[in-house]
DNA sequence: TCAATAGTGTCTTTGAGACAATATGAC
DNA sequence: GTCATATTGTCTCAAAGACACTATTGA
C-alpha cells in the first residue's frame, strides 16, 4: 500500500459503500394566541399553540404530525429548518433553536429517518394564519401536558420514578391526545431520563416526544433567557408579558415580584393602550442589558 | 390514482429516490486526573481532560479528533455512542448525554456527514487507560479554553458581540492550540449564537467546536444538576468534590459555602483518608435526594 | 359609585457570598 | 510546635415570595 495525499483519499472515497439513513427536519412552532373573551371590559385569557399539519399520505395518513422535511444535500440542518419555517408559516428571521435529533430504527415505517427537532418561537401577530397553503391542512392547536401520575420506587442503588403524562392538542373542532411516561432511573450517580409513547393517539411518528421535549426546554429556558419576548409584538403591556410566563409555565404568578424580575429587560414607551374599559396600560418595548 | 392502505405505501416505498447523508456520532469523553504532587504532603491539584485519538488516515492524516463512527443502519443514535463509548474505553453503564447534531454541508471533506455530538463523564479512576487499543494513538488531553478578547458593537436594533477564545489541548507531549471565535447577536427580540473555527490548529473537522459546546454545557450543567458525581469513585472527599467544581468552573470557590449547598447531596460514611500528612478527611458517598 | 385592571410599597424568608475561628493528624 | 488540611459558625446583602395598598379609566 503506497502513501496516499489528502487529495488523491479524497477522489477515490465512496461514499455509497456505508449504509445511510435519511434525516429530516421537524419543527415545533410555538405561538401565543388570545382566548375569545365576550366581556370585553374583562382581558383575554392566552393559550399556547403548537402548529401541527394533517398528513395526506401514507404513512400515517390523516394523522396530525409537526411540519418538517427532508435536509438536502447542500443545505446545512440549520438551513432546512429555517425553509421548512418559512415555507410554512412565512416567516424569516425568527427565534430558533435545535432541540434533539431522535434516531430510533424504527421511528418512521417507511426506511431508516433521523430526524432534527427544531423549537420556533413566533409572534401570532406577524402571521396570517396558514400563509399560502391552500391543500395542506394546518392548524394551530392549544399544548397542555399534564402529569397523571407520579411513583417513585426505591432500588438498592437509587430509584426508579414513572410518571404518566397526558399530552393534549386541541383546534376548534380537533382534539387529539397522547399518553407519554417518563421514566426517571438514578442507579448510582448515573441519572437517567426516558420518555416513551404509551397511546399515541391521532399524532404521527414520534412527534410526542417531539412536542414534549420541546414543552419542556421551553419551560426551563423562559426561566434563565429572554425566549418569551419573542412571542409577544415589539410593544407590549407589563401584564401581557406576566400572561405569557403563566401560560407557559402552567401557574400563576404575583404582580408585583414578577414586574422586579423583568424590569431591567424592558423598557416603558409613553404610549398607551387604548379602548379598555378600564385603566390603561403603558405599552414597554424589549431591551436587552446583559 | 387508487387509494392506497400504509402497507401497501410501505411495500413499495423505495428509500434510494432522495439522496441521503452519512451519519455519525462523536464523543466528548471528559475525566478528571490528578496532576503530579512532589510534595505528598500536599494535595494533588486537578485537571479536566478529554479524549482524543490521533488519526491514521485520510482525512485529517495525523490530526486529532473525537472518538467516533458511523451510525449502524439497525441501531439507535444512543446505541450507537454507547458502542462508541465502550469500544473507546472499555465502560458501559456511564452518565451519557446528547449534546447537539452538527451538519454544515462541507464539515467533512468525503461527504455529507452529519453529525451527532454526545458527552460522557467519566470516573478516571475506573479506567486502564486505553483499554486495548494497540494500533490507535489515544490520549487524555488537558482542556483549557480561555477567553482572549470580547468586543460589543451596538446596532441598531441591539449589538453584536464577539469572543474570541483559545482552546487548549495537551497531553504530556502534545499541544494543541485552536482559535474560536463566538458571536452573539442581539436583533430586536432575536438571539443568535454562532460559533466558529478561526485557526483550527491539529484538530479534525469541527471538533474544536463540539469540545467547546460540551465545556458549556457542563459548566452550565455542574450548576443545578448533580454531573460532577461521575467524575468522582464511590466514596470521596468533601475538598475532592469541590476540586471538582473549581476545576471544571475554572475558578476557586469559598469552602463553607460550597459545603452548605452540597450538603443534602451527599452522605457521610465512617471512613476516612488515610496517609496523608495531615488531618484526614471524611469520605462522603452520593445520595439523590429530589 | 362600581367593575376591572394598573401600578407601588414593604415585610419576611431564603440563599449566596465573604470571612473568621477552631480542630486534627503527621512530622 | 508547625505545616497543611478539615470542619464549623456567623454576619451581610440580595433576591424571592407573600400580601396589602393606591391609582385610573369607562360605564
Amino acid at each position: 500500500m503506497t502513501t496516499q495525499s489528502e487529495a488523491e483519499f479524497l477522489k477515490t472515497y465512496d461514499a455509497s459503500k456505508y449504509p445511510r439513513p435519511s434525516v429530516t427536519v421537524d419543527m415545533v412552532i410555538f405561538t401565543i394566541i388570545d382566548r375569545k373573551q365576550p366581556n370585553r371590559r374583562k382581558l383575554p385569557e392566552k393559550d399556547l399553540k403548537v402548529l401541527l399539519i394533517k398528513r395526506g399520505g401514507h404513512p400515517f395518513k390523516d394523522c396530525w404530525a409537526l411540519p418538517g422535511g427532508f435536509v438536502r444535500q447542500t443545505e446545512s440542518i440549520d438551513a432546512a429548518a429555517c425553509r421548512e419555517l418559512s415555507e410554512e408559516t412565512g416567516l424569516a428571521n425568527v427565534y430558533m433553536e435545535q432541540l434533539y435529533t431522535w434516531g430510533e430504527p424504527q421511528r418512521d415505517p417507511r426506511t431508516r429517518v433521523i430526524s432534527c427537532s427544531y423549537m420556533a418561537l413566533i409572534d401570532a401577530g406577524k402571521i396570517t394564519l396558514q400563509a399560502g397553503d391552500d391543500a395542506v391542512d394546518a392548524k394551530w392547536f392549544t399544548v397542555k401536558k399534564i402529569l397523571k401520575r407520579d411513583k417513585r420506587t426505591l432500588t438498592k442503588t437509587g430509584f426508579v420514578q414513572k410518571q404518566k403524562f397526558v399530552l393534549s392538542l386541541v383546534a376548534d373542532d380537533t382534539s387529539l391526545e397522547t399518553q407519554l411516561e417518563k421514566t426517571i432511573t438514578i442507579a448510582g450517580k448515573v441519572r437517567t431520563e426516558d420518555e416513551q409513547i404509551i397511546v399515541p393517539g391521532q399524532l404521527a411518528f414520534d412527534h410526542a416526544r417531539m412536542i414534549s421535549y420541546a414543552l419542556d426546554r421551553m419551560r426551563n429556558k423562559i426561566e434563565y433567557t429572554d425566549i418569551a419576548f419573542n412571542l409577544l409584538p415589539e410593544f407590549f403591556t407589563l401584564t401581557q408579558l406576566q400572561q405569557v410566563y403563566e401560560t407557559i409555565l402552567g401557574h400563576e404568578l404575583l404582580k408585583a415580584n414578577f414586574r422586579r424580575k423583568i424590569e431591567d429587560k424592558v423598557i416603558e414607551t409613553d404610549q398607551f393602550t387604548e379602548v379598555t374599559g378600564h385603566r390603561p396600560s403603558r405599552l414597554y418595548k424589549f431591551l436587552s442589558k446583559d
